[in-house]
RNA sequence: GGCCCCGUAGCUCAACUGGAUAGAGCGCCAGUCUUCUAAACUGGAUGUUGCAGGUUCAAGUCCUGCCGGGGUCACCA
């Protein structure tokens, strides 16, 4: 994939600026200041040579009152060095002081240094967001290649609230990855080789023989919703009546296939709707009869982990029709799992897990470092399982981190919102998107940790409110264009140097100062919903400014008859914009530069 | 019964590989529009972070045991 966020970066010339390279990670570059002088009091005697700095932390202070930033250096190495906290302090905060963007180094609390920075530097953090199009993206992920896998919803109809979560998140995660310097593939894995395809085809075929006026119902489990009617007409458009009447022997592999790529096509259109994109697609199928599973056991099996064996009947309420068999298991436990897992069923078929592991091997086989599975919450029961065999795979050098996402519960008004299982139709992921939107729908599921619950109501959704979190930061967008709108009706030169005077504009620079170190704390914790409340901040801090202007005329961006003023002003809220769209474009939204 | 997730203000939720006095929004009260969009902003009250121990200079965060809610649990995928 390649870095597809679109910042709407302006283009402009680089300005410039003296020899000063530009600020791309503030928190990095004062922690590497820190790191420095911490080294240099180890060269010169005053702390033991040879601390781990790897916990010195430079982060922003929770109250701003005790200024810019602050560093636990001092505590961390108190007990490694032998020395009191307030010792190391007060030496590093004299060293720290040497240097210019230094402006002041207070010793607090039980040996915290607060640090506040040269004025200057806000600017300077402006100006690199407007003029660095790496302004935000980060080298962390170094380019080690991680696969994504989302979605993976079954192939037997169409995607549905569920299913959008998982979209949407895995999505976002994705672009996170890559914007902090992960070489991602995204893939979709098709479960189209267990018995619910079968059930899917005869469901087609039901649908087929209704097609030919028969009457038919549906039942067996099969499926009744009205999405296979379609199918079942096209099916009759291309075979006629050839399968009327016929054994299920004779129709049933043409019918699943038909059956599958009717419900893949309305699954790849329902994660169109939602511009969700997939790099690719793995077929469950194409590891049956091509040796993948049997490749995938003998790996395990040559490191002794596949064993036939009897497994313990569960432990509390036994199953009425509970028996002892003996089955091929997977040595589970010794990766970390509770029990054993059975690999094949007594009558020597693969189990389901059989080739997930295989499908898992096969990732690993393709070179991944990493990897990530979005599941269902539903699925919490397999992670052990899943870990172990990915563990045992790679003999523990690929990591993967199964992210579970909760359910989404649908509301609207604040009523829930009721669906009829039984008559086959559920809320689908079109439903949502044709009602709100995929940038509504998208921001809406980013709103809440994946493992929370998420209530999702449709008429808050769409409200164009501050109560609402979406508009809200588009809303804040769209007044930065309002304002370049203007200034261009204006002649005004907007690729001035910013000019900052108040508090409430050294406010919002700060905070567009810790978007580089947010991107860094979302990706390594695989959490893209820390974007979306960053944003939040971020718009609520611009909105504060620019109600400020009503107070103080002399802080609006634009100065009545002032185009000199109105440039310098006018870098902050670019810088805003720029931001907000860098964000929004990893969340998959769509920045507004107008509401309607 | 086993395993996993969750439990934070009246409500919905944040809280950075453990950091300072646990923060927002909603709701409630009181203010701010001859304006770059008031679709916004400002100020005010709210806590035994489910309970009890433990580790640590420092615990909402880590460990143990309980309580409560949800999910899941032997040839189904």
């Amino acid at each position: 994939m390649a870095r597809t966020i679109d910042a709407g970066r302006p283009d402009v010339k680089r300005q410039d600026q003296s020899m000063e390279s530009p600020i791309m990670n503030l928190f990095a570059e004062i922690r590497a200041l820190v790191v420095a002088q911490l080294e240099a009091m180890m060269a010169e005697g005053v702390l033991p040579t040879g601390l781990e700095l790897a916990a010195v932390a430079v982060e922003p202070p929770r109250d701003a009152a005790h200024g810019d930033m602050a560093t636990n250096a001092a505590m961390v190495l108190a007990k490694p060095s032998g020395m009191k906290p307030r010792a190391i302090a007060d030496d590093l905060a004299a060293r720290l002081m040497a240097d210019p963007r230094i402006a002041g180094a207070d010793v607090a609390g039980p040996g915290f240094l607060n640090l506040t920075l040269s004025r200057d530097l806000w600017a300077g953090v402006v100006n690199a967001v407007l003029n660095e199009p790496a302004f935000g993206q980060s080298d962390m992920g170094a380019g080690r290649r991680v696969l994504v896998e989302y979605v993976s919803a079954n192939p037997t109809g169409p995607l549905h609230v569920g299913h959008t979560r998982g979209a949407v998140f895995g999505d976002a995660l994705a672009a996170l990855l890559d914007y902090a310097g992960w070489n991602v593939t995204k893939e979709y894995y098709v479960n189209d080789g267990g018995a619910q395809v079968d059930v899917l085809a005869r469901s087609v075929y039901l649908r087929y023989l209704e097609a030919h006026g028969q009457a038919v119902s549906f039942e067996d489990g099969t499926y009744p919703g009205d999405y296979l009617i379609e199918v079942g007409q096209a099916l009759k458009n291309k075979v006629g009546d050839a399968y009327v009447g016929q054994d299920e022997r004779v129709w049933l592999d043409d019918v699943r296939r038909f059956g599958i790529d009717a419900m893949m096509a309305l699954i790849r259109a329902d994660l169109a709707k939602l511009n969700v994109t997939m790099d690719s697609f793995f077929s469950e199928r194409s590891l049956y009869g091509t040796g993948l599973i049997e490749a995938a056991i003998a790996d395990l099996d040559a490191k002794g982990l596949i064993y036939q064996g009897t497994l313990e009947p569960p432990k509390g309420k036994l199953p009425e029709d509970w028996e002892a068999r003996e089955q091929t298991l997977f040595r589970s436990t010794a990766h970390g799992d509770d029990v054993d897992r059975p690999v094949q069923k007594s009558d020597g078929a693969w189990t389901y897990f059989a080739p997930d592991i295989a499908y898992h091997y096969d990732k690993v086989q393709r070179g991944f470092d990493e990897l990530i599975d979005v599941f269902g919450a539903d699925h919490g029961g397999y992670v052990k399982r899943m870990k172990a065999a990915v563990s045992a795979l790679s003999d523990g050098r690929v990591p993967l981190d199964i992210k579970l996402c909760n359910l989404v519960k649908l509301y609207r008004n604040g009523e829930p919102f009721k669906m009829s299982k039984r008559a086959g139709t559920f809320v689908t992921l079109s439903d949502v998107v044709e009602q709100v939107g995929p940038d509504v729908t998208r921001f809406v599921m980013l709103t809440r940790k994946n493992d929370a619950p998420l209530d999702f109501d449709f008429a808050k959704a769409v409200e164009q409110s501050k109560d609402n979190p979406v508009f809200y930061v588009q809303y804040a967008n769209a007044r930065v264009h309002s304002v370049l709108r203007k200034a261009a009706e204006a002649g005004i030169d907007i690729t001035a140097r910013p000019v900052l005077e108040d508090e409430a504009e050294f406010a919002v620079a700060r905070k567009l100062a810790e978007w580089p170190r947010l991107v860094e704390i979302a990706a390594r914790n695989h959490e893209p919903h820390r974007i979306a409340f960053y944003l939040y901040e971020l718009a609520s801090e611009f909105h504060a400014l620019w109600n400020r202007g009503n107070d103080k005329p002399e802080l609006r961006f634009l100065q009545e008859g002032n185009t000199l003023a109105s440039s310098g002003k006018i870098a902050l809220p670019r810088a805003v914009s720029v931001v907000i769209s860098a964000g929004l474009g990893i969340l998959g939204v769509t920045p507004a530069e107008e509401m309607r």
